[in-house]
DNA sequence: CTGAAAGCGCTTACAG
DNA sequence: CTGAAAGCGCTTACAG
């Protein structure tokens, strides 16, 4: 059996508040008592447990992070982030990985409510009843970090995706392109999915281009969707001349797309993708990209999470709003004045 | 303040002796009773805390888990595999991503110790003296994934790595490359270092081809690594014709530089990398590569811990070694007979 | 089938 | 500066 408190406490022949107090390093002990009880811990090998302390505390310094999917460049890259900026503030992840899968979503919100996580981090906007539900009765600070679902009453650490879009899309009517396709999100999703094609339809409005529901696709943000639309948008009898994708991984999928069918990026169709994960940089040709601050995201997350742990003054009250930047790099070509 | 067990048994109008049987579904409870328990939850909205239990039970349900790097095609994917096998086996995660960092590893082992997690995943091989001595002392049952570090007696999840490097470097030999080119991992890792590393020489001596201290770069496994050092190993007078990386990240680095450099893989280069991840798929050409089995890898190591947690009579007593297969892609190139 | 009581391993007023 | 005692929210023999 590992030693507890009290077999330090007798060990060093003192009471075990007094180890308590050493162990949490609060002064009133005299030297003498806290070297013996220091030399009894070290001979004990003793590790105090979090799991009493966390009892009686209330409070566990794990936070909860439900990710749609840690093989995403981009969902990988913001967990990193998460962690680091999580475990310097003394605090720990139970991370949960739903790959879709909504009532995985469900369980683990009430896992995170059993083991009474102090803070709950969602990357994840599809919505359910069920899971709004829950999350409005859970009473634990809660954060949504890279997506802003609908209805629902926390804060989210987010871009303006609108604003992205619109910007990647007037980037590539810039450049002369008229006949662009769009390979979204989920439309149930209001970050990724809704307000990155509105920005994109916006554009196309304000530029005097007609929209053409032939030229629209959705799919799930991950490279083979993006493959297997970009095939359909590749079938038409009028071909893009460029394409902008929700996701980078998604726009990878269908450059390699393109390629397989013989083409060239950008000098067959230009591309360009969203997010600026590091894979938009290790394909070739490298791709051009809305960037979202990826890490700073993660970092401003917990930051924000853990104050409104706190109950700090300065824990956030609204959106925090991201600067999102377009990084040029080989995927796009001009192709004359519009 | 949340409901506690007591709450319910006053509203049911039992004790918290019953409450606690409905809890954990043993039978022996009057069906009224029972039905006046969950309706009291119900009411109450209770849940209960899986601290206390934890404390009295002396089990967590907790699996710690430390990851080199999330961000990689090859530990992303494994740790995903690991997160679902161990979620469907009732058991949470606590991912520590280490990013190389070995002080990180020690505080974090220390961090699962003090939770008391009822089991430890280790993916990462560079040991020190003080890693070794805590693992060794730590009395947590604790299993290696995908690596195998030197000197300690747990049990690891791996491939052969010696004979799959063998095997991809001989695959090169038969293509008729004579100037093959090696990218390795640190020389302190055995699995990912040493083993890939000797099975490529032994490979090259036993096809009677000289070595040549001038091809052989190690790197980080990332890709940035793999194009830094090929660019160094296209420096050199004589160029090498194919390359081995033992890693697909790493590889992939390669394939860029060569790309950059003007020059098309596999015409001008062949190129294996090692791992078999996602990535290999999703880059143009598609990178052939001496696959391990990523999804089965993480599953066995779970199903293999939790079997060591439970004291079971099919706990592993020695390594498992997995199959590995080489996947033929479109990176290399035949030259001719040797 | 049901309940009173002890105990899991800590921390925290409270008293001195 | 130090310690005895109560309590965190559960489970588990033990007794009936």
């Amino acid at each position: 059996m590992a030693p507890k408190i009290k077999d330090v406490a007798a060990k060093a022949g003192v009471s075990v508040t007094t180890v308590s107090r050493v162990l949490n390093g609060e002064k009133y002990v005299k030297d003498d008592l806290k070297d013996r009880v220091n030399r009894a811990i070290e001979e004990l090998g003793y590790t105090p447990s979090r799991i009493a302390r966390s009892l009686v505390r209330r409070k566990t310094n794990l936070i909860g992070v439900i990710v749609p999917d840690v093989t995403s460049s981009f969902y990988s890259t913001i967990l990193s982030s998460i962690e680091k900026t999580a475990s310097l503030s003394g605090y720990n992840l139970l991370v949960c990985n739903i790959v879709e899968d909504t009532d995985k979503e469900l369980k683990y919100l009430n896992v995170f409510q059993e083991m009474r996580v102090d803070g709950i981090i969602i990357m994840h906007e599809k919505m359910n009843d069920e899971i709004r539900e829950m999350i409005h009765k859970l009473d634990i600070p809660l954060i949504f970090s890279s997506v802003k679902p609908a209805n629902q009453k926390f804060v989210s650490v987010i871009i303006d995706d609108y604003a992205a879009a619109y910007e990647a899309t007037r980037y590539l009517v810039g450049l002369g392109h008229e006949r662009i396709a769009f390979i979204g999100g989920d439309m149930r999703d209001v970050t990724s999915g809704q307000n990155r094609f509105v920005g994109y339809s916006n554009a196309l409005e304000d530029s005097g281009i007609r929209f053409d529901g032939e030229r629209i696709r959705f799919g799930d943000y991950k490279t083979q969707s993006g493959y297997d639309l970009m095939k359909e948008l590749m079938a038409a009898e009028s071909r893009p001349t460029a394409v902008f994708a929700a996701s980078d991984d998604m726009a990878v999928g269908a450059m390699n797309c393109v390629h397989d069918l013989g083409l060239k990026v950008p000098d067959d169709i230009s591309m360009i993708g969203f997010d600026g994960s590091w894979l938009a940089d290790q394909v070739r040709p490298r791709l051009s990209s809305m960037e979202q601050p990826i890490r700073e995201m993660g970092e401003t997350t917990v930051k924000a999470l853990i104050a409104l742990i706190d109950g700090r003054e300065d824990a956030p009250g609204q959106d925090i709003i991201l600067r999102h930047k377009l990084v040029e790099r080989d995927s796009c070509k001009y192709i004359g004045r519009t």
